[in-house]
RNA sequence: GGGGUCGUAGUUCAGUUGGUUAGAACGCUGCCCUGUCACGGCAGAGGCCGCGGGUUCGAGUCCCGUCGACCCCGCCA
């Protein structure tokens, strides 16, 4: 017989067997006891006249025990390969002292079978669930439904439920309605690209998957329901990152006569309820920080709060030194402190630099010793502003001096000053990289990152608009529903740049988790946004018509907030990928290699649709 | 769209400076084994070295292209 091939098996039926237990319950009290167990077979051991089966189902594994001398049984157990499907009638044996399994819960006990019925067999597989070394994830997604049988997939999965039920539990005890709303819906033309979805009845017309519930769940407060909300997929055809799928899920809600601490309330509620199923009490209510604060002090709108924040160094150089160094005095200088890296060799310090990366705008000093050497008063008072302890990484970023032509500015003034905000963001930015990439590097050493260390925060205050340096016009920094500051609204047309809008995310460990605002339910403030955002009538009714109706109907002031509920139970699993926490996810090319979607479809399907394909290369 | 890492047996990997018949472990098949739990012992099967082209007397190894997986940038109102 060779590779792959197996004699015929004759299979049982499972008939009127029931089963008594599972196979992670039985513990030494069940000693004695009749039992019937089902599940697959995680590993045989055939020690000839003896054969350990350890049988296995969700909630965990039991030894059985066949004997020679139970004839039938003992025959099956010999043929009987890794994920086999058994039923095991037998008896509940306490082990003996010296062969107790500590590393299982149901190790001081043993099943003895008397029976054992046969009730499906398994192909050798490309790898099994009891397998020490993880395989390919590209192997794993093509057999998902064996890396489904993995213990820590389980495990998982299992986690996701008790969350989205802790949640579910929660926003209901809170009198929230889950209401469901629309997957084939209108395509908004702004955001991501959405995924289209043809009509048979109207050819050439097309609906077009949510990219979030945001406008039904707007309307829905128009409705009268007060509060809303519903787990719910959304779908954007977007490139995937390790925390970005095309297809997601989102715990979204929405909130009649809202303010923001109302959203915060229900936010920190349903989390802490979230967290509270892995055993995890969490301090509410979150810390809060304006968009600007976490520039200024992370370089990113989400900051990762486990590491220290940077701090301005720009008073500790004076105008002489930054001369010599080249170094911008109209841009701010920040100081990163990471804890606990200890001494680093020159060849890791030079590594800084490479992860600097070169920049035409910016400058990185990374060996603090050095400018000590030069500069001994600016070196001693960064340490003073930036207080790293003994042991703890210090490396400076600052702007460069930038040539006078590529600096050139014949813009209006309110874009010299943009851009020069711009320059100082950029400076921010790319110290809130190295930042966040020396952490990740010295992770072992600070410590910071061990699962566990779970660090929520509100960033609020986001600016309402972004200025599109392409389009040369001002865009929705959020959405154009999102309210601005009510003290704002005198700067809409003189100073955009200035709006903040009433808009907030929620961040965990670096992680944006959910981002949300309070809405625009007036029809005049709605206007002036509009034209702010350069938006004719004709355009605003093209794209928004039915909504821009709908809010002339009685609408109540409202807000609300989606969170990544793949997200949230990523973290919590403590996995690197959203992968690990989606059943059947897709890959780096938006492609789920199990079912191998997507296909080509017939061309009698496309003649229904109206659809004709032009061929690949004239794309 | 751009950058990077990787692709060798069913799986995880090794493979020297380009040089004989491409190795190991696990898995698989057969035999032996009554206390294993990463069971053990003996024997065996299993390879288009991702695919295509090039350089060379000779390519798993060097070069070009391509496909696929992963990570990052762009993108994600």
């Amino acid at each position: 017989m060779t590779n792959g091939e197996r004699r015929t098996l004759m299979l049982d039926f499972l008939g009127y067997l029931k089963r008594t237990h599972m196979c992670g319950e039985l513990r030494a009290s069940d000693a004695g006891s009749k039992v019937v167990l089902m599940g697959w077979v995680n590993k045989r051991r055939d020690l000839g006249n003896l054969i350990f089966l350890d049988l296995r189902d969700r909630t965990g594994i039991t030894q059985v025990v066949v004997t020679a001398d139970s004839g039938a049984a003992h025959d099956k157990a010999a043929d009987v390969r890794s994920e086999f499907v058994l039923a095991v009638i037998g008896h509940v044996k306490l082990r003996d002292q010296g062969t107790v399994n500590k590393n299982i819960a149901t190790g001081e006990i043993e099943v003895v079978a008397d029976a054992v019925r046969l009730l499906n067999d398994c192909k050798p597989l490309p790898f099994t669930p009891a397998d020490t070394v993880l395989a390919n994830e590209e192997v794993r997604l093509k057999h998902r439904y064996v890396d489904l049988r993995r213990p820590e997939m389980q495990r998982n999965i299992q986690l996701r439920h008790k969350v989205s039920i802790a949640i579910r539990e929660f926003l209901n005890s809170q009198g929230f309605y889950e209401i469901e709303t629309p997957f084939m819906t209108r395509s908004t033309p702004e955001g991501a690209r959405d995924y289209l979805v043809p009509s048979r009845v109207y050819p050439g017309e097309f609906y077009a998957l949510p990219q979030s519930p945001q406008i039904f769940k707007q309307i829905l407060m128009i409705s009268g329901f007060d509060k809303y909300f519903q787990i719910v997929r959304c779908f954007r055809d977007e490139d995937l990152r390790a925390d970005r799928q095309p297809e997601f899920t989102q715990i979204d809600l929405e909130i009649s006569f809202a303010r923001p601490e109302m959203v915060f309330h229900v936010v920190e509620g349903f989390l802490k309820a979230a967290f509270s199923t892995i055993g995890v009490d969490l301090h509410t209510p979150f810390p809060q920080m304006s968009y600007d604060q976490a520039i200024r002090l992370y370089g990113i709108d989400k900051p990762d709060l486990r590491i220290p924040c940077m701090a301005d160094v720009r008073e500790a150089f004076a105008p002489a030194n930054l001369e010599t160094l080249h170094v911008d005095a109209e841009l701010p200088i920040v100081a990163i402190v990471i804890p606990k890296v200890g001494d680093l060799s020159r060849k890791d310090r030079d590594e800084i630099k490479t992860m600097f990366g070169d920049r035409k705008d910016a400058k990185v000093f990374e060996d603090i010793k050095r400018l000590e050497k030069s500069f001994p008063e600016a070196a001693a008072k960064i340490r003073e502003l930036a207080k790293p302890n003994a042991e703890d990484l210090l490396v400076v970023v600052a702007g460069n001096v930038l040539a006078t032509a590529a600096n050139a500015v014949t813009d209006p003034a309110h874009q010299t000053a943009v851009r020069q905000c711009q320059r100082a963001y950029e400076i921010y930015a790319a110290a809130g990289q190295l930042r966040l990439a020396l952490a990740q590097k010295y992770a072992e050493r600070h410590g910071a990152f061990k699962h566990g260390n779970f660090r929520f925060l509100w960033v609020t205050d986001f600016p309402m608009f972004e200025w599109d340096e392409a389009e040369g016009r001002w865009n929705a920094a959020h959405h154009p529903f999102t309210s601005p500051h009510e003290h704002d609204m005198d700067k809409l047309e003189s100073d955009p740049g200035a709006v903040r809008a009433l808009a907030y995310d929620v961040v965990l460990n670096g992680t944006e988790l959910g981002s949300g605002s309070i809405r625009i339910h007036r029809q005049d403030i709605q206007a002036k946004i509009f034209k702010a955002l350069g938006m004719s009538p004709e355009e605003q009714q093209a794209r928004f018509g039915f909504f821009l109706e709908a809010l002339q109907y009685g609408t109540p002031p409202h807000g609300g907030i989606a969170l990544g509920l793949d997200r949230i139970v990523m973290i919590l699993a403590g996995a690197e990928s959203l992968r690990e926490v989606i059943p059947f996810p897709k890959t780096a090319k938006a492609v789920d290699l199990m079912v191998d979607a997507p296909t080509p479809v017939s061309a009698r399907q496309l003649k229904e649709l109206g659809i004709a394909v032009v061929g690949k290369k004239d794309l």
